[in-house]
DNA sequence: CTAAAGTGCAACTTGCTGGTTGCGCATACT
DNA sequence: AGTATGCGCAACCAGCAAGTTGCACTTTAG
């Protein structure tokens, strides 16, 4: 069921720092544990664990190449959380409902 | 900032109990800490607690009448929450960047 | 006027979670 | 071969956050 892997993305992205984790992946295309923790004040265990956080929501996809591991996005999860903001708000707010309809178009 | 007001719609969203909260509360179009907590496992100040937090991140509006406070939905919020995940991923899935466009249009 | 309903505030408990440190293992360099 | 780099696992720590209980305050009802 969807429902259940929206929680995870929600429960993913509610810490800021897995959000500007998820924008640095992102923005770099592709990243490595130690690369982002060097920019950061906490350890690399620390930014591995939360990589590992966000592959287990979906949202990044771990790939094992030689003796490091790179993250690169999975948008898709994205689209089910967006599908539940606009389901929910869609009838109190006129811009969120035209994107409901642009989003159902595509079904 | 908005990337402020983000940080809290997520980290409110993020908290299953409080997503479901909000869909309660956008389904009865309006609804009390009392009433919520009746079809639920947990104390009405749990509720109360979780309406009032949702409220300082601004997705709720709560209004007095009487003896009873009363709480709408307040979608605005979700808007910047989409605007950053389509942002994000915009580049990535080709179904978020048709969002991102429809949601430019509207600026 | 008295009782009940509805709420808010505050203190306390408890489980989770993000972070750290300390390893051991695999892979690359020289 | 030997060293350095990168990663994962496990144990431990500290802070937070969700929930509960208890109480006081206001508003409606009888």
């Amino acid at each position: 069921m969807r429902g259940d892997r929206v929680d995870h993305v929600f429960a993913a992205l509610g810490d800021p720092g897995r959000r500007s984790l998820v924008e640095a992946v992102a923005a770099r295309g592709t990243a490595t544990a130690t690369e982002l923790a060097a920019d950061l004040p906490v350890t690399r265990q620390a930014v591995a664990k939360q990589l590992s956080a966000l592959a287990d929501a979906g949202l990044l996809r771990a790939t094992r190449a030689g003796r490091e591991t790179r993250y690169e996005l999975t948008p898709e999860p994205l689209e089910d959380a967006v599908a539940w903001m606009v389901e929910v708000g869609g009838r109190w707010d006129a811009r969120l409902a035209k994107l409901e309809r642009s989003l159902e178009e595509r079904r």
